[in-house]
DNA sequence: CCGCATCATGTAAACGTTTACATCACATGA
DNA sequence: TCATGTGATGTAAACGTTTACATGATGCGG
């Protein structure tokens, strides 16, 4: 029912293998053919069946995004950046998100095989090497927040511990000696980082040795708990570091419902600077990540692979982060 | 290179069509063949060949989400509802999205066409209707917050003007008569649905007259400025009604920093429920939408449009608004 | 034991492209 | 004038499936 190539063909009296060659712009046509052909495919509404194309070409002009369970912002802000990003090449997008795990992921990317050209997975599990080999070898892809260990793949990573290093330090700076951390999940990798980074900022002053730390999920509740302990606690840390925002506001609700002064009693400091950090009061002091730009670079690196496949070296990227001191940290 | 059926099938013995019939799971099999076929392609690593396979049956598994230019929360809820249901059903999801206008979102829609079984789209427009026409007549389509005339497709929307009309109500049941709305972008249907809902409940209440309406496009800055104009007003209103709750977010700031007391000087409200509403200090006021449900009900009409094309009258939807009420319409 | 229905399996066409190769017209140079 | 090169165009194979139809085996009633 569809209008086809060779419909095409026959309204403008050529054969099928000229209008393919006059619709893709091949050189080997002449003008005045190509146009006729171009008129006549307007005039009939053709489109390209894009299966069949696929079929011959092994090309689907379609790339593929594998996320984890990002919330809010940080999903938003990294598809809007791959989706523009691929629209400007004419490439389709095609995405699977909220993976809790390892296995959801993989099954997400074993799904998309054969409908993508390149994958951009971000998987900060720890154990994320075994989702990388089973990654199809043919496929091009460009990994985002996952583990560096001998992976074959390129990898854009955050300064997780750059990050957590600079906070711990201003902190310190401030005058602060009882930094506590509110970690973030087991088994993830952004978290361990921050944490790993709070602990090496600590070990340079001195002061690891009784580092307090405090569990959480990346939740807001988790947060929120986390500083209720801390309310209870005989002997009060000066500052908290939380391993992400959500769980810094959530904390922050807690200390201020308990009547702790933040900053006055306690500094109070997030990371991932998601927009709500400037709304909260006081405004919250944070790591600032532009997930946007790891989007779009991981989408270039991808491109580049695209177009000239091994070209590049698998090698890990690390994109810098920068603290954003607030009012929360004691800014006054 | 790849492995296909025709590997398969030689390894298994059998033909081709055999092996075909086995892993769609048709009957007319033997228990004995199929299990056959199906241990000799797991063994192959055999992946059927997606292209090969839409280019006869017509179907890509896949169906397209093409939406506006939304913020943030609304985006990532969005996305993320529609995922989940996509995948529950075995569909893929191709996004397209930050359309600024019509003529970027119908591109979009053109640049979908067979590569997708159905389409959900949301275009705030008021010139959507142009947009409608131009969609394939043999694409299932679902439309959100669509202008409701006479489209051919199903839609569903959010109730925009009972939303405001019950919190304009809310407003002036506190005794407030001289609230002032922030307006939305113009052309954009919520906007305009809720400047109407607004208009109407003051109408109710016979304050229509000396309404005031300041302008604003949903941002926060806008809000902002809309805030400062608020100030500087002869005669302060006694309530302010944002449009959306970043310009109400914008405008509170405006008005703390010129000490107008939120709410005591001035009441404020906003729309959408965003996770930043319970954050700002005093938490804010405002109409929560249930986006993730809006996009689980259009998927859902979509799915059933998929299965008996044509059974579904082609009906508007709306989905209901409830209002939350916080400390910022002076919950005390 | 024959004719017939039933049912598993095989054969081959079809889907709509791209592209290697063949063909053909024409210009060029000797 | 003829061989040869060039460049536009046509022919047909190939891509990997699904499925209508053909085939052949098997079971059954008469």
């Amino acid at each position: 029912m569809a209008v086809t190539i060779k419909d095409v063909a026959k309204a403008a009296g050529v054969s099928v293998a000229s209008v393919s060659r006059a619709l893709n712009g091949r050189d080997n046509v002449t003008d005045e053919t190509r146009h006729r052909i171009l008129d006549v495919a307007t005039k009939l509404r053709y489109r390209p069946n894009d299966a069949a194309r696929s079929l011959i070409t092994k090309r689907t002009q379609t790339i593929g995004a594998v996320l984890p369970d990002l919330h809010g912002e940080f999903f938003s802000e990294l598809i809007r950046g791959i989706d523009v990003a691929a629209r400007a090449q004419g490439l389709h997008l095609l995405v699977s998100s909220s993976h809790g795990d390892v296995d959801e992921a993989t099954a997400a990317i074993r799904a998309m095989q054969g409908r993508v050209d390149g994958l951009l997975v971000m998987s900060p599990h720890v154990d994320a090497s075994f989702l990388h080999e089973s990654l199809p070898e043919a496929l091009p892809a460009v990994l985002m927040n996952a583990p560096q260990d001998h992976s074959r793949f390129p990898t854009l990573n955050l300064d997780n511990h750059g990050g957590a290093v600079a906070m711990t330090r201003h902190l310190l700076g401030r005058g602060h000696r009882r930094i506590a951390m509110i970690g973030g999940p087991a088994g993830n990798l952004d978290a361990d980082e921050r944490r790993r980074g709070w602990l090496d900022a600590l070990g340079e002053a001195s002061l690891a040795r009784d580092a307090l730390l405090l569990d959480g999920d990346f939740s807001e509740e988790s947060g929120y708990a986390a500083g209720k302990r801390i309310v209870a606690l005989a002997q009060r840390p000066d500052a908290v570091f939380a391993a992400n925002d959500m769980m810094a506001v959530g904390c922050l609700i807690a200390l201020v419902e308990s009547g702790v002064r933040v900053p006055d009693d306690v500094a109070l400091a997030g990371f991932d600077d998601v927009p709500i950090a400037r709304y909260v009061t006081p405004q919250l002091t944070t790591v600032r990540v532009r997930i946007a730009d790891l989007g779009r670079a991981a989408f270039n690196r991808l491109i580049a692979e695209l177009e000239s496949p091994g070209s590049l070296p698998a090698r890990t990227e690390i994109l810098p982060c920068e603290i954003v001191v607030r009012a929360s940290s004691g800014d006054a």
